[in-house]
DNA sequence: TTTGCATTTGACTGAATAGTCAATTAGCTT
DNA sequence: AAGCTAATTGACTATTCAGTCAAATGCAAA
């Protein structure tokens, strides 16, 4: 997965990914019958380590409003590390590995499509519960979270192709816009 | 331009592009050093075809939220072509670009950043010219276009990854929900 | 200790890869 | 027509690629 996140899946090889696992090509194609396979399969395991931060970040004992500011600051924070020990901005990886692949492997669209779809329910949860307080505008919370997304993908991508983090640091501002918020004093 | 879209970078070769174009390979290099520099020929020629359609979307004869509008169902408009020709939507071609490269390619990457900033240059526009007949909420423009853009290349590749255009049908509202529309009869 | 299966090994294949090059051809200028 | 340069050709290299395989090893249960 750092392999494939840090270049990209075309550009890393089988040979290179036995080579940073420190194990033969045997071996891998023992346990995956493709570099395809695999790929999905680190897709999902990306996703069991990333869980357990996002349910702290989006604990339903913090305000709601407090959840979507957490995941802005650990997605700005995560490409600050990475711009300082690498120089780049490495974005998402799910993103990435769907914007290279969506047209050619179905497998890892469908992938990452399910795995950005858990992304969201982190979110439409937060929204939900936003709404019930009062804090932003009515409407469905679904629909709202895929907005949301939207406009985090697109400035983690912006991010990354301009390499400059700028992009992220509006995002808690922006995400308020988009969800009609009712008092400016959310905005604190 | 055409077997990147539609692939990714790491996926076409040479060869398949030489045979695509109908060229020997030997003239190939005679005009580029490398597959990374043609593709970034290839990138600005985009740019340059592009640039009709967009000035022809953007005229300043149109008002402001028209123009915007107008970005958002030739964007789907295109999209809904790919789909229906091929299967799959391709998304913008500088954002799968970027995406795949931004951390291994620098010219490439510089590439794709001049020109998003280039399509950023007419959501910039339309923004102040709205503002200044009072239609949105004011504050910096470049920001308003930026946050705009973020949202649009979001939904984008939202709808590449799942495959399915719906994020893109709900574009227009939610443009203006970002830039703060001052009546809802400019939502109609 | 023996049986049996899971794992590991590393050499191997055949195809594809980016890029080179000397020789040929095309087309323009004088 | 002669001369010159730009463009074209296609065979060539050396490397890398994904994927295979038969043989060897590890390991756990009986």
């Amino acid at each position: 997965m750092e392999l494939i996140w840090e270049n990209s899946y075309g550009s890393v090889s089988v040979d290179d990914i036995c080579r940073k696992a420190g194990v033969n090509k045997g071996s891998f194609y023992h346990f995956f019958p493709s570099k395809s396979d695999l790929t999905v399969a680190a897709m999902e395991a990306d996703w069991t380590n990333k869980r357990v931060e996002l349910d702290a970040i989006f604990s339903p004992q913090l305000p709601p409003l407090s959840r979507l500011e957490g995941y802005c600051d650990s997605a700005l924070r995560c490409q600050e590390n990475k711009l300082a020990a690498h120089g780049k901005i490495w974005g998402c990886p799910m993103i990435t590995l769907g914007a290279e692949l969506s047209t050619q492997d179905e497998k890892i669209r469908i992938k990452a499509a399910e795995i950005l779809r858990r992304y969201m329910r982190y979110l439409e949860s937060a929204i939900r519960d936003a709404q019930s307080e009062g804090l932003i505008g009515d409407g469905n919370p679904r629909d709202a979270a895929e907005r949301v997304f939207s406009l985090f993908q697109g400035a983690m991508l912006q991010a990354k192709i301009l390499n400059d983090l700028s992009p992220l640091r509006d995002l808690k501002s922006n995400f308020l816009r988009l969800l009609n918020v009712q008092s400016e004093s959310a905005l604190a």
